[in-house]
DNA sequence: TTCCTGGTATAGTTACATCA
DNA sequence: GTGATGTAACTATACCAGGA
């Protein structure tokens, strides 16, 4: 166990900060061009040590479990962290940038599906309202022919006898009922206890 | 106040290890 | 052998604090 943190460490030591590791630095540009890092497989100073690197399972534990209790590393927390890991402070530094750079993708992730899981639920609401207004208007318009032919019957009943209360003004109004928003108050009044055959549907707006 | 330096942050990239 | 994925290590850039 303490033998591979101290074989990771060695490898990682011997790793570190090699001179002419970078090549083809183009500060002139306005794109910036980025460095390109040499390949490390099978150059002479790394040796038998010039692989990656992989943090034992222990050290990995450890950093989660510092993670776990602060997102921001101190200095004094990074070395000693780094000597009780017999890591580089500069690993432990990498280490910390990594794991809040995926704990960041995470919580964007997680965010996503939220926000993806209340937009469909609008999206349902959305088209449950839909066809709640249709079927609304479809009534609207089924109301509308019953007024008609109320109308039609009122006025029948009026020619026969001009004593009739309803005056043809008030059934002439132009039409009354439109898209939602209509006041329905002005529009019809009829009496209480004044029972109009066929008008059952007017519960629907008393 | 300004400049310099060192440390740390984020975002993006590269290279290597591992696994299906 | 190969492509996908995970991750250590890197670069570029920005910001901040402290000292001269």
């Amino acid at each position: 166990m303490n033998n591979q943190v101290d074989e990771d460490h060695l490898v990682l030591i011997s790793q570190l900060y090699p001179e002419g590791v970078y090549t083809q630095m183009v500060p002139q540009q306005e794109s910036k061009p980025r460095r390109r890092r040499k390949k490390n497989r099978g150059g002479e100073s790394g040796g038998a040590g010039a692989k990656k690197r992989k943090l034992s399972a222990e050290q990995v534990n450890l950093l989660e479990l510092n993670f776990g209790s602060e997102h921001k590393l101190e200095s004094e927390r990074k070395d000693r962290l780094a000597s009780e890991l017999g890591l580089d402070p500069r690993q432990v530094a990498v280490w910390f940038q990594n794991r809040r750079a995926r704990w960041k993708n995470k919580k964007l992730e997680e965010e996503y599906s939220s926000l993806k899981k209340s937009h469909d639920a609008a999206v349902v609401e959305k088209c449950r309202l839909e066809s709640e207004v249709l079927k609304l208007k479809e009534q609207l318009i089924e109301a509308e022919k019953d007024i008609q032919r109320l109308s039609e019957r009122v006025d029948g009943l009026s020619s026969n006898s001009p004593s009739s209360s309803m005056s043809m003004e008030a059934m002439q109004e132009p039409p009354f009922l439109g898209e939602f928003g209509v006041e329905y108050d002005d529009v019809f009044y009829v009496q209480e206890n004044n029972y109009i055959p066929g008008m059952e549907w007017m519960n629907l707006y008393m």
